[in-house]
DNA sequence: ACAAAAGTGTTCCGACTACACCCATGT
DNA sequence: ACATGGGTGTAGTCGGAACACTTTTGT
């Protein structure tokens, strides 16, 4: 019924017009509602030697906090929603301003709500996930004196609590997430709880602690990633963060990062062929033979 | 960076806990935050003789709106959410005042965030999907005058313009979406763009025209549809529309239904073979062979 | 007897797995 | 020569699709 407070109903026998000129927006109070970026980039990290090729990583923009709370901390780039733009608009502008980036691969991920989650007031943030390729990308120097970085992540299953009982079970995890930069190390201890209670299954999911990340953005991120996990399996998603032109190896690593588990080579490429075509270029100059370069099929069939 | 006002910059000196004591919320103008529920169930329409099964259909709880803006019209069950519930909570109880139902599958879908999706005020909705067993449910009087009923959904695709360019293509369509209840037939017609544009896919939504329908809801339900339409093909979301004991044969309708396509019978027992048990009973009198009635295997392997 | 649904066995096909093997390059 | 990655062919396996067929009931 979207928003049908009790004075409505003394208008019934005015039009709607009446209804809406004389509308009265009320002093409820209400929550202050954000959108939290959280975006996601392929970048290669070392060259051991002439032969290898770079080894890239999924790596996550934060921000470091230049005021309170969570002062020096760091967490996702977002702001305050105005009146006047709509959430997606909210996280483009945001994301704007963070990278310079404009038309990029964005979806909204999930709205969390939970009532303490701010310690300053109610907070309602809206989480949205962007892909974007890292081989244009510079990152603007920010608005005021704020910081931001790429950080790559690890997650490590610190504890699983598996509890079968006669209608169901209660599996109970906790799971440690680190984030590195070159000189910073962060991390924090997420728990995730899903239970299955006869035909009703529920999940749950809160930071436990967390060092160095603000707010509780560990969980947002750990929910990221499981996303993109998962999205990767059925849908085309990883092309967003490739360049215009790619090798295919290059291209089954970040489905392997983004997966998480090795692919076999000769099922990856007949799997993906029809969603590429060739450009004619090869790279060169490595160690090894020189690989074809391809370009996303603009035609590809429906994932 | 999840909420940081530009004063905060002044009390980098002072101590979060001090900063947090002294600090003021300020005026800011705010959006109003709503859930909206999707609640849907599996209900029996017809039994046309003694031998036929009767037909179940997928049917969505709506409320008619007793005050403007949308007087007479059918809405979403919903509601504001309150500065001391968590969303989720929010939607349980607006669920339980409506339904009566506690402790059901519920699961968030999505964010609503457009400027003037309502006509008072800037109103932000977040949609949460519950599925019910019908079996055991009666609707609530409901809180006021509000009447509350189940409505079955068609949707016909009305227009298809697909244009395929250089880097790219754009499909839009217009559905037409249409609710039944007893007495009254309500439709809309929505417009859905999928562009493809380099390596960024968009997608955008509207609703072009509402007979019956208020607000915006009738993309949500098409939204909603849609979710559950491709859940349904990975998950074992299906099984909780299902009473406690059911037949296959009921199982195998309710898959169909949601998943739109008929299914083989002895394909799809083979493929929830692992994700029931027998009871041990039948069902009987019916001017067939009995059928064996199943229950939801408690230790399922992981969807 | 027969209509309707319950339930099972068998064959076919396509997609993915695993592995073996050859190709091309810079040092 | 050789390390490294690029790239392809083939045999095996698994699950789903299609279809045929048997079983069981109430009227």
């Amino acid at each position: 019924m979207d928003g049908s407070r009790s004075e409505e109903q003394k208008h019934e026998q005015i039009s709607e017009q009446q209804f809406l000129a004389t509308y009265n927006v009320g002093d409820y109070e209400r929550p202050s509602v954000t959108v939290d970026m959280l975006v996601f980039t392929i970048r290669n990290e070392t060259q051991s030697n002439y032969r290898k090729l770079a080894e890239p990583a999924l790596q996550l923009l934060m921000i470091r906090r230049g005021g309170h709370p969570f002062l020096g901390q760091w967490a996702l780039p977002g702001g305050f929603v105005s009146m006047d733009e709509s959430l997606e608009e909210a996280a483009r502008r945001e994301l704007y301003t963070e990278t310079g980036l404009d038309n990029i691969y964005l979806e909204q991920l999930y709205t969390w709500g939970d009532v303490r989650r701010d310690p300053r007031t109610r907070v309602i943030s809206c989480s949205y996930m962007a892909l974007v390729d890292s081989s244009e990308l510079e990152l603007e120097a920010g608005d005021d004196a704020s910081e931001a970085d790429w950080f790559r992540m690890e997650q490590r299953l610190v504890e699983e609590k598996r509890h079968i009982h006669e209608h169901g079970r209660i599996t109970e995890r906790q799971i440690q997430l680190i984030l590195m930069n070159g000189t910073e190390e962060l991390s924090a201890v997420i728990e995730t709880k899903e239970s299955i209670e006869g035909r009703v299954r529920s999940n749950s999911i809160r930071v436990v602690e967390a060092q160095g990340i603000a707010f509780d953005h560990a969980k947002i991120i750990l929910y990221a990633l499981e996303r993109l996990h998962s999205k990767v399996e059925y849908t085309d998603i990883a092309f967003n963060l490739m360049p215009d032109t790619f090798t295919l190896t290059a291209l089954q690593k970040v489905y392997e990062i983004i997966g998480g588990k090795k692919l076999l080579a000769a099922a990856f490429r007949r799997k993906i062929a029809d969603w590429v075509v060739e450009t004619g270029e090869y790279t060169g100059s490595a160690g090894h033979r020189p690989s074809r370069l391809y370009r996303l099929n603009p035609d590809r069939p429906a994932t």
